[in-house]
DNA sequence: GTATTTGTGCCACTTGAGTAGCATTGTTTA
DNA sequence: TAAACAATGCTACTCAAGTGGCACAAATAC
């Protein structure tokens, strides 16, 4: 499965607008592509981050992955990232060389650039003006980390679920990204819930015209009225206090 | 109020012991501290962050200093970390440089060390073999935030109790530390939860004889009927499903 | 073409967490 | 020392979220 860094050039785009990737010289660039090669992994893959995650690093080209954590207990699952072109994991495995007890899994199937982490730390050192690069990286996916903690402590599923909803719609269009084709029980992992209640709450928006849904599909029906709804939420909230 | 490095040196242990700045040679240690000075803050001094935490970087040498959210609904509060002696914020700023929607209170009289941000990336820049040190900070304080995430999206309230306080015994003994002065308030918004049903709990401790409370004060009696009844909690969970 | 799996829609029901309120008891301040 | 304040202990109540179950539809496998 390997391939050449002539290759890899195809995909400049995608990696260009990786994170980590971005406003690198030429030079830099190329010895680092240098080092990555290509995988492919069919759809729903799955892995335990410590087996295998743990010596590459790697980039998406294309597909979704997405980042879980698994209910010790109940089985219940929280996904924590969804992943998608340029994104990169294992990020904390990067940072600080230790394990990381969560799972991945892919939802398409996926194309991505892997290299072995040990290189990439090598290249860092080789080249420590790119380490910046990094610590924006990291301070971008805790801010992430941060949101998610204070939503699920604060805002109440339907809000959540409108909240996922817009922050998912591609620019001013109606358009659904990403999450548009997901099933209830994927979307409920998203937002700390489980499918009935997530479908609850989305027969409540479809019933005010706000979304329509099918199988194994969502779509934006009227993003302003997803928007005031929102800001009714907020506003019922604090009227309560 | 500032000091010269020379007086600094007296907190050796401490700031040896901050993850930012162990393992660095004399040279570039006693470089950066020379950048530094003291400040001290009364009790309960609060902050926006991006008021005054923007510019300046900060190392705590004594006392206790909360970073926290508040839900612009209710007023809410949710403590995201608890920082001691050691600790330093604002690490989210300094990794990428913008504002971080987040408060700082001071629980204690407060001593720290204090270094314009700036000065401290010019440091890192000049002395890029120390990044590695802030990347397993980085590290470490991303594994905190995603195991409150799952924390408070999987457990329950009484369980998050339980393992605040064994999270929390200094060693094998059975001395609460960082949090045995605290009111019912502020556990609760270290676990996600309001004071009337963190005191429900805590006197449901207290019944069993596992802990004993009194005004600003909570006290470990039985460490081990603590473990047993988290060990508990996770079977009774795992059996219901 | 049939069987199986996967996802949806909707019911009735349970429950844990949050809320409101208040009396009581320490602690601080004037 | 009195008054104000802060923290606690408890009660009764509400409600959103989760649970269990089932019929039905769509997709997939055989």
């Amino acid at each position: 499965m390997k391939r050449e860094p002539e290759n890899i050039s195809k995909y400049d785009t995608i990696l260009r607008n990786c994170d980590l990737l971005n406003n690198l010289d030429t030079a830099s660039y190329k010895e680092l592509l240098s080092r990555f090669h290509e995988e492919i992994w069919p759809k729903n893959t799955c892995f335990l981050n410590k087996e295998k995650w743990f010596h590459n690093f790697y980039i998406i080209l294309s597909g979704r992955v997405k980042m879980y954590r698994v209910d010790p207990r109940g089985g219940k699952e929280l996904t924590l990232f969804l992943l998608t072109r340029s994104d990169s994991f294992d990020l904390f495995c990067l940072l600080d060389g230790c394990e990381h007890p969560v799972f991945y899994q892919s939802i398409d199937r996926v194309k991505v650039l892997a290299v072995p982490m040990a290189d990439l730390r090598e290249w860092l050192a080789k080249n420590p003006q790119h380490y910046p690069n990094l610590l924006n990286y990291a301070g971008k996916q805790m801010r992430l980390l941060e949101n998610f903690v204070s939503d699920i402590s604060f805002v109440d599923i339907p809000t959540r679920l409108i909240k996922l909803l817009i922050r998912n719609v591609k620019g001013d269009s109606n358009n659904l990204e990403l999450i548009h084709d997901l099933p209830n029980k994927e979307i409920a992992n998203l937002i700390g819930s489980t499918r009935a209640v997530v479908n609850r709450h989305l027969q409540n928006l479809r019933k005010c015209g706000a979304i329509e849904i099918s199988r194994n599909h969502v779509e934006i029906k009227n993003l302003r009225l997803l928007q005031r709804l929102l800001k009714l939420q907020e506003f019922r909230s604090s009227g309560q206090k």
